[in-house]
Formats: C-alpha cells, structure tokens, sequence
DNA sequence: GAAAGATTGTTGTTGACGACAACAATTGCC
DNA sequence: GGCAATTGTTGTCGTCAACAACAATCTTTC
C-alpha cells in the first residue's frame, strides 16, 4: 500500500525512461511517495538531527552523545565494571575501551582496580569529573530544549512515553 | 530539568564513590537516572532496533535501509540525477557513487548519460529492479507491522505524525 | 565568444561506530 | 587441582558521515 502512488506507472515506467522526459533540475519537489509511511526512515531523519543539534550544544565541551552517557551512567553509578556500563548502555565492551581511554586522559573518569574480583575496574568520576558533569547536563537540558523547540513540548513528552520501552 | 533525579545526590557524589561501596554484580538494575528524559538517548535505541529489524525482515534480499530508500525514490521518479536523490535523502554524494555501483552490479539500477547535462546521470530502475522492487515493498510493509507489534498501532501512527517534519 | 566560476560525478582520506575474534589474567565450578 | 567462563584489552573488518581534491561539463559574465 505504500505503492499506491506508483501503481499506475509501473505498468510501464519506460515509457518515461526512454530518454530525457523529466531529468528534473529542482532537486526539492521530488516525491518521497512510497517511502513516507516508514517509520525507519522519519527516525532515520530525526535521529540525525538530534544528534548533530547535540554535538553542536555540547561543542563548546567537546563531548559527543556517547560520552555523555557513558558520563551519566557511570556519574549516576559509581564503582559499576566496564562490563556493566557496557552492557546497560548497549555499546561492546571493546568499543568502550577507547571511550573510556580518552575520557581518563581528559581527567574525567578514572580505572580503579577492584579488589573483589581483580579482572575489573570500578569505574569512577574524578572530582573534576563531577564538576564538568554538571556543566554538561546543563547544556543537554539546552538541547533538550532545542528538540522540544523542534517538535512541541507534548510531542517531545509523547515520543519519550512510546520510545520508553528501549531505555 | 532532566537531571531532577540527580538533582539530591549531585551535592556530595563522592560520598559514595569513595571506594568500592557498590561494585554491583548485577548489570541489569543499573539506574539511567538522568539519561531518562533525554530524547536523544531513547531515539538512538529505537532507530537501533528498527535498523536491525529492517535488515533481518529484508534479509532473504540482501537490501539495507539506505539501499531500499534509494531504490524507492528512483522508482517513484525515474531519470533523476545522482544529486538530486543524494540531496532529497540527506546523503552525500560521494556516498552514493558506491550506492549505485553495488546496486547497478546487481542490475537493479542503471546509469544512463543525460543528454541535456552531459556531467550528469538519469537513474532508472532495471525492468528486474521493478518486480524486485515490489517485493522489497513487500517485505518492508512486513517490517513495518513489525514495529507495529513492538510500539502498538496508534503509537506508531502518532510517532511518524510527530516527526513528519523530517520527511 | 572566451574566460571565470559553479556544478556533477568520482576518488580518496579521515574518524566515529558496531561486530567479531583472539588473548592474558582472573574467577568460579566440579 | 583442573577446566570452563568472565573481564579487560588489542586488533581487524565493514558501515557510514564529513571533507577535500579532481576532471568534465555547464553557466555566467564581460
């Protein structure tokens, strides 16, 4: 059903294909038709301007949307592995690995070595990290305020209260 | 205001964090606190999951989110230049060069020199990338009840209401 | 009508990111 | 004590966005 609008010209599209019927120089009015209607696409869409208005606010920090939850988490959390934040954030402990690599040379967080189980690290805030968390809360509050900006207070609302399934 | 659930325990973090007070074994009641709230955060994981489900229903076809896009805007307007569809779908030129060329490898989509602007290509679908085409369609209408499932029937009508401005 | 500037497709590089595989150190199981 | 599982680490591979450079071609301007 998505197809309704091609319906008619699919019978034989090459008709119009045979040559230079509609090259079509305006590049705005091309119908999307078919692929309106597909949820994937308008996240798609979405998420890449969430996360670009995102780094753009917290570019004066210089930290990119990943960071911040790794921050966050481990802010909210402290003494949690790598294994855990990984796990609870959906990233591989691997990738992670860097994340944390440049967030402890910025002085932000820093590796404890457990004595309970010596494989492990317990994750922690420095002091400075707790400072400049703080700080990028407070811009993440700002760009939250540029989405609701964006799509409506209540949409904003609504969006969270469907998408709160996925954590 | 997302970070209210901090809002307490942000005046004496380290309390806590001192040693390893709460080392948690256990990943999977790790508190989000301040990252609930965050639009970004939720729209990431959900675009994760569609993604994934996008390419395991289309799996059978070997077609990927961007790949089916691409397809539907030629389909929906042959004789477009590369450009154009680049532009209308917020992707770079540069990208689609390798876009169409595994596409084009896979006679679905053909390059036709322009006539009228010799820099530039018509796109059109192959007659074999129109009845593969329908059923990527298909298939993509069943990842669509997908979501369905997952999110409910009015949330999803009310997710693409809401972020309908992104096209 | 020719020179200067813009556009189109192409190639290449960079960096963020997810997926996977291998490894040493350590723990837990039996 | 020995064997399997876990944790952090390193490395590779493939996807994807962002840029920069380039040749061919159009468009503008004088």
């Amino acid at each position: 059903m998505t197809a309704t609008a091609r319906a008619d010209s699919r019978q034989s599209p090459r008709k119009r294909a045979g040559n230079g019927a509609a090259p079509r120089d305006v590049a705005d009015d091309v119908g999307l038709d078919a692929l309106v209607g597909h949820a994937g696409y308008a996240v798609r869409r979405f998420q890449i301007w969430i996360f670009q208005d995102f780094i753009k606010t917290l570019g004066e920090v210089d930290i990119r949307p990943t960071q911040y939850s790794v921050l966050t988490v481990i802010g909210a959390n402290p003494g949690l592995s790598q294994m855990a934040v990984a796990k609870r954030l959906g990233i591989e402990r691997a990738r992670l690995v860097h994340l944390l690599d440049s967030l402890e040379k910025r002085k932000l967080v820093k590796r404890i070595k457990s004595k309970e189980d010596r494989r492990s690290h317990a994750l922690h805030l420095t002091a400075q990290g707790e400072t400049a968390l703080t700080k990028f809360k407070r811009l993440a509050a700002e760009h939250e305020r540029h989405v609701e900006a964006k799509i409506g207070k209540e949409n904003r609302a609504h969006l969270l209260r469907i998408l709160s399934g996925f954590t």
